[in-house]
DNA sequence: AGACGATTAATACAGTTGTTTGAATAGTTT
DNA sequence: AAACTATTCAAACAACTGTATTAATCGTCT
């Protein structure tokens, strides 16, 4: 009885745990070692010891996240051939939504790199091109065959733009909160009537662009 | 001859300037005192004098900010009676993307408030509903006219949401710079381009949202 | 049992941070 | 000029942080 563990885990484990739920919530900077190792239950030293040092142990946590991230990639980009690019779309933010908006532990890379945002580490880079380039390859693909070949880059860039950004709204967010806390959807109900409004939404905005080749520019005042 | 004033303006406004300019880029926790002091020319103790302490710079560094938030709003939402809701949204998104994504120090309250997404305060709360809400509600008034009024309460939120998600994706980001740093626009005619995009889009989905008055749920899978 | 390597534990250390202190200086009034 | 107030300054303080150190403990093998 050394009062630590009170899993059966062992303390690496647990200290991975603890370190990515609180990295995942504030941050590198804003969680200090003791922190981690007091949710783990272990010593101070445990983190030295383990990941050598505290950097060490956010390296081994953001490469958990990667691999969740690219597992959570696989399925999102699941339908390619055989389906027409507006149910790839529908089925790519149907399963992406969900998987941005939950908050549990493991919430995969996004919640995790968000706090970089603030101040990029360079291991940041490498995990952008990792994880998050591969989708947004795929969804250019979608778009570009909704619009047809003869869209310029630039209007399926910003088509992408616009469907992303829908998605990314939904990154969990205190302060988000405090502007419309009520229209966050909560329920899984409320997350697929969601991502069926932004499919809806952006399927209504390529199909658009698409049809009027030069802009449609309503009324340019 | 002190050694500090360069400029002559007095200790506590270049205090205020470079907090600022520092809590805009970093956030407050990392910044610290030694910081502004030193960008400002002054002693440390400065800020205890002026500001009784670090959170109170703060405080007058968020009141400026909102300051000039409620006078982008005033801008902003400027056309309003006489003018068709189309109108008044492409010129709200026209005024309101270029003061998103200008960098230049008093660049308003948003990328001040940013930092707080990853640790909000007590003070953002205020700040949210004085600054951030007016907006929101001058939208929901637009989406409401075109959608027409059998709209459900909810259908309107969403809209709003995929036209604020769309705007604020273009938040200053050294992160986001990473995944697709060549698509942000920077010159004034990438950013009224975008702007445009983002008018177009919109009200493509929320014409097609309007027409459908039972979902379109294209293909339901 | 004894020895050895791996792990855990308590404590110390150096650096950084926000804040305070008390003296020095500048500016103004009498 | 003297007195007084406002401001600036250098130095110090206490709290916190990441890390290193050294001893204690555990499990396993001979």
């Amino acid at each position: 009885m050394t009062g630590a563990a009170e899993h059966g885990t062992d303390t690496r484990t647990r200290l991975l745990d603890a370190a990515m739920r609180l990295f995942t919530e504030r941050g590198f900077a804003k969680v200090t070692v003791r922190d981690i190792t007091a949710a783990a239950g272990a010593n101070l030293a445990a983190v030295s010891y383990h990941f050598r040092d505290k950097a060490g142990l956010y390296e081994e946590v953001l490469a958990l996240g990667l691999r969740s991230a690219q597992e959570m990639n696989a399925e999102v980009m699941l339908p390619r051939e055989g389906h027409s690019p507006e149910e790839r779309m529908r089925h790519y933010v149907r399963q992406y939504l969900p998987r941005i908006i939950r908050t549990d532990g493991r919430g995969g890379i996004y919640q995790l790199l968000k706090h970089e945002m603030s101040d990029p580490t360079p291991i940041a880079r490498t995990y952008v091109r990792q994880a998050i380039m591969p989708r947004i390859e795929f969804l250019i693909e979608i778009v570009r065959e909704m619009l047809g070949g003869t869209a310029s880059d630039a209007r399926v860039q910003r088509c992408v733009m616009s469907i992303q950004a829908q998605c990314l709204y939904f990154l969990p967010d205190p302060f988000k909160n405090l502007v419309a806390g009520d229209w966050q959807p909560g329920t899984s109900d409320q997350i697929r009537e969601m991502a069926d409004h932004i499919a809806d939404f952006s399927l209504a905005g390529i199909r658009a662009l698409g049809e009027a080749r030069r802009g449609p520019r309503v009324r340019p005042r």
